[in-house]
This record gives C-alpha cells, structure tokens and sequence, in this order.
DNA sequence: TTCTACCGTACAATCGATTGTATCGAGTAC
DNA sequence: GTACTCGATACAATCGATTGTACGGTAGAA
C-alpha cells in the first residue's frame, strides 16, 4: 500500500478523484484546534468568539469542506438514515406511502433509502444484511405479499422496525389503515347505488390485510342486510392476473352473476376489467366496479375506475414518525389510522339495470 | 455523557438495544489479537493455522459477531453501496432497469439504495447531498423529466456517476438504446400492417430522449418514403395527461387524422387510448396505436395495448457495470447497447379500414 | 497586589475495523 | 553450538470526526 503519510498534494495522475479536504484541513488553515472546528461547523459556537467562529466557517466554505458522513456516523453510532422496504415497486401502493415517510424523514434531516426485496426470492436475507450498518431503522411496506421470511431476517438484524399497511402476529410496531373501514366502504357506495348483489375480488387471504378487508365487506353486508353466495366471493391475490382469475371464477359460478365487484385492489380492479371485457360484459351496464388505491392510471382504463383513495401519503409519514419515536427509545405500538377513505367516482360504477 | 468506558455489561434497562458484539470481543475470547481476528474472520489465513483460523472463526459465530459496516467503510474509504436515482417511482420505465442494476450490485457484493428525487423539486440538492458519503457512485435513471438541476448538484458530490437511458451534451458517462432504432420499429410495424398514415406522439422534446426518438420516427417515415402533415406531431411529454393533449391536438388537427399514433411511451399511451375513447374513435378500427415500454397494465387496458418491449434489465446491468468501471478507475464512455427491442402485438393495432 | 472566575480554546480518548511491519520461537544448516 | 530462516502472530498507526475535560490568560474582587 502507498503511504505518502504527510504528503498531502493530490496525484496528478488520477484527475477523477479530487483530494477531499477533511476537518484536520480546515482547522489548520483556520489555525485553530481540530475540536473548535469541529464544533464551529456544526454551530455549536456558544462560548466561540465570533471572530474565530467567521473564520473557521469562511475557510471550511473556501476549501469546500463537507463532513464525511461515514466517520461521523462511526463516532455517533447512527447513520441517520432509514430504508424502507417494498416487495414489488410495481404495484401502484407503495409511492405515496413511500413520498410520505421521505417528508418525515427530511424534516428531521434523515435520509430514506429505497430497497424492492422481492419476500419469495432466496436471496432475501443477505439483501437485508446488507443494509446493516447502512440504516438506524427499517420501515416494512409489505400489504401484498406472504413475508414470513422477511420478518425472520429483520429480527436477526436487530433494528427497530416499524411496519406499514400490514400486520403481523407478533409485531408490535405498525401502522395499519381500518381496513374493515375501507372494505365497507365500497359496499356501502354500490348499495347506495341500489345493488343488492355485490361479489368480492378480495386481496390475498394469506395477508393481514386481504383478512381484515374481507372481513369488513361480510360486516357490511351484514349491516345492509344481504346476503350472498360463497362462490361470490375469491382470493385476487393482490395481482393483475389473480384479480382477472377470480372474476371470472366469480362470473361464471353457478350462483349466477352479481352486478356489482368490490375490488380490493387497483391492480386487481384492472384485471377484473379484463376479464370482464374477455366476458362481454358491459361495465357499468351489467356489472358495476369499484376498487381501493387511486392512482392516475384509474382514471384511463376503459371504463375509468371508480375508486376508493386512502391517504397513504399520512400512513407513510406516521409509520416514519412511529419508527423514530422508537429510535429515541419509545416502545413500538399497534397503531390504526384513520385512512380517509374517500370514493373517486368515475365511470365503472353505475344503479343497477333494473 | 455517562462514559462507563470498562463496563461492558449490558445495560437491562433498555431491553431493545442488545450489546453489540465487536471484534476485539472475539479476539479476546478466541485469545488472539484483534488484526489477526480481522484477517482470518475476512478468510485471509493464508498464513495462519488451521486450528487457529477454526477457533477464531467459531468463537465469531458463537458470539454472533458482525462487522460494522461504518468503521470497515471508513477504514477502506468506500461504501459497497451504489445509488439509483429516479425521478418517479410511478412511471412504468424503471422498475426493470432497477432490477437489471440490482443484480449487478449482488454479484458484486454491493448494495443498491434507491432515491426517488423529483427533478423539478427545491430540495434536490439537499436530497442528494444526503447521499454523499453512503454510497460509492451514482446511476441517475432520467429519461423522462428536464433534469439540469440535478447534474448540477451531482457534479458537486464529485462521485462517479452514469446515466441511464438518457444522454446529455456534456456527459461522458452514459448507457443509452438506439431511440432512433426503437421509435423506427413502431413505424416499420405500422407501416408493415399497411399504415400509410402515422401520427407520432413524442416524448418531451426537452430530453435526449425524446429527440432521438422523434429523429428516429423522421427516418422511418422517409424510409418508407411517407410524409405527414406537421400537425401530426405532437409532444406528449412522457405523462398520461400529455399522451392526451397531443392525441386530441393530432386528432382535431386541420389536415384530418391519421390512421395509426406511434407513441414514445407506454404512459403517453393509455393518455392516448383514454382521449381516442372519449373522441368515440374506434381503435384499431379506425385508428391502431403502438406504444413504447411494455409492461403487464398494457395487457389490460382497452383495448390491449400492441407495445414495444425494450430490454431495460440489460440497460441497467450496462449501466451498473460501467459504474463499477469507472469505480476501478476507468474512464466513462457513452455506450449505445442495442434494445432488443420486439413488437408485443395486441388488440390496438390492426390493418387500417380500406 | 493576589486570588478567583470565567472565557476561549486545545488536548486526548474514542468509535470499530484494516494492514504494514515487527517480533518471537522453533527448526535447520554448518 | 551458533547463526539463520521462516512460520505464526502481535503491535501500532490509521481512517475522520465528536466530545469531556484540562489549561492558560485576563478581568474583577478583596
């Protein structure tokens, strides 16, 4: 190794990497101790002299000094920096969940990083190992998917962890919508729309979520007072395709047909279109739909998808605020928001033909 | 600050925050020094004995040892980590590229991290700035914003940086598909079909991107020897709503319409499909329309949409690899990588009506 | 004039790991 | 028997920043 140990003038040769100037620079050339520096930099001047504090902050500016993020997180033990997890950046969820926390975490000046961890892949675990030592907490979007792995791992890891959209057994920290809340909602809409037989493409019953949505759509229709058939209801899985399967396992029961899906998916709302389409039947005509998670491409699918918006942007920004509580110590809770569950209505819902 | 500088005991208070195992705890207990510890946990035991390499490495297991990844990155002076840079986690375009990236970066032992930073934001720099010292170099996936600001910041990082799917005048570093190539296949398979009429709606005409492809989209036509009215060009600026003005721009425009839209963009696209429905224009019957970027919601609007499938995933693994170049050293290039690019035929496109 | 405060700043330990070099001891050759 | 070699491991500097405490000097009080 080449240890030119004080020879500080940068290699010629390399024209990519400018020396970095570092505080032991500054405070030299400000002819003050490395600690005044230090501290000056970081604004603690209470006791400073303003002269010395102008200086050193000038000659820092002049030498284009930054602090490197690395040491300072070795003498602090924290990196000031969450990640947050998604399984499938694909899936129109995520991002408003994922720009809420990112508004958290600039207020308090952390830095939130992005990490797709596909929870059926083998590699999972070492992915997760790798942001060891890279984040102080780790934020788990997982509504879609079987996870039981992933949850294994995180424990291994250590860190605080805050859940998002979707419970666990176990898990004390996470923020969850009432999604029996959101679930009746919808049934609540097509019944005041005059349906009286509503089928359910529900999200997938292996997940918390999927679970606690089926759910509320049974309580709602308890609470109007229907009642409908088992072959009614199928699992879509939380994708495009599960969404397209369970309609059509749904329009061609034996029951008959409902005029009226509730959707637990945009995703799947897109592939119950399809399938619908595939059908001949006509949307809203024959057979209203209505499906949570708004996003632009809702309003441009043919019908427009009448939808269910929730306010992940403040699901986000809670589940990072609950994840710094636990950073400063606090326990984890299980905590329900209200979603803001509001209709988008558009033209895929519609009274039904009478 | 309490200092029990030689109290090792965990403190049984604060249940969360197990002590964390070090080396020199392993070297103590293995009954070796610390270097020699750190040699053999990296399986450097060239020189060692078996035995010894047995103990060290046993008692780091029983001990449940992990390195801190801050004090081994500040110690060699890098991070094992890269950043991806994008600008909208909701466009369809990144998520392959991501994970072509992503692959690279395991192979590698590296990280990947994530950062959604909307180009047209106030706190960009501050964002990026928040990315200096945790990673080694920077992808900046841009294809589809105006983005002057965010070179600008990069330049001051001074980390190696490349750019995906996006050129600009002034940077070497670039990993880019023949645009000209891909927007020509739209036409080559319109014009195939017997289209002699094609409308193009082209990305933002602000970026690299959409340059290239629009002069590509010029060619073909030529080729053919086809002209169109200049009315029949329109910017739709890589968004849904854009996709939209620019169809109904071309569609209403004086020289009457076209019988096929080539479109830059799966996003544009759907805007499309969405303003030829409201026009009550029949597509394909009266007008096909092709789009570029496939992904799974293409086959599920209405109707499903014909695209052209480029291979982002090899895109991102060039561009990783080139970065990981330019991190041995290496001098940045701007590459053009063939796009592979293939026609996925659906229901949008059809023989124009005679 | 001498002692006491206190102000402004410097000293030095520390975070946890990596790595060039020194050292110790045993075996071998003469 | 002495010197030399080499294998196995220990020593110590270092990466760049943070922070508790010590220290020197000046001013006000006695």
């Amino acid at each position: 190794m080449s240890q030119p140990t004080n020879d500080p003038v940068p290699d010629p040769g390399s024209g990519t990497r400018r020396q970095r100037v570092k505080l032991s620079d500054v405070a030299r050339a400000a002819g003050v101790d490395l600690s005044t520096a230090s501290r000056l930099i970081r604004n603690q001047s209470a006791n400073y002299r303003p002269e010395t504090v102008e200086r050193v902050n000038r000659v820092a500016k002049e030498l284009g000094y930054r602090t490197n993020q690395q040491a300072r997180a070795l003498r602090l033990g924290r990196q000031q920096a969450i990640a947050m997890l998604v399984p499938d950046l694909d899936n129109f969820g995520f991002t408003r969940v994922l720009r809420g926390a990112q508004e958290v975490c600039e207020e308090r000046g952390f830095t939130l990083l992005i990490s797709e961890i596909d929870p059926s892949s083998s590699n999972q675990n070492s992915r997760l190992a790798s942001l060891e030592g890279r984040v102080d907490g780790i934020l788990v979007a997982y509504g879609s998917a079987s996870d039981t792995g992933i949850t294994g791992g995180l424990d291994q890891l250590g860190l605080p962890t805050v859940l998002v959209q979707r419970g666990a057994p176990d898990a004390t920290a996470s923020v969850l919508f009432d999604e029996e809340a959101n679930a009746a909602a919808m049934v609540d809409y097509l019944v005041g729309l005059g349906h009286r037989s509503v089928a359910h493409v529900s999200g997938a019953l292996s997940t918390d979520t999927g679970i606690r949505r089926e759910r509320g759509f049974n309580a709602a229709l308890i609470r109007h007072g229907l009642e409908i058939p088992a072959d009614w209801r199928a699992d879509g899985a939380w994708t495009i395709d599960g969404g397209r399967a369970a309609t059509f396992a749904i329009m061609n029961s034996a029951s008959g047909h409902p005029t009226a899906l509730s959707v637990d998916s945009l995703v799947e709302g897109i592939g119950a279109l399809s399938a619908l389409r595939e059908l001949n039947v006509a949307v809203p005509g024959e057979v209203s739909v209505i499906a949570i998670d708004e996003h632009l491409v809702a309003a441009h699918t043919s019908p427009p998808l009448t939808t269910v918006r929730l306010d992940q942007r403040a699901l986000g920004r809670r589940a990072a605020e609950m994840l710094f509580d636990r950073l400063d110590g606090a326990a984890g809770q299980r905590v329900i928001i209200d979603s803001a569950a509001e209709i988008v209505p558009r033209e895929s819902t519609a009274p039904p033909r009478t």
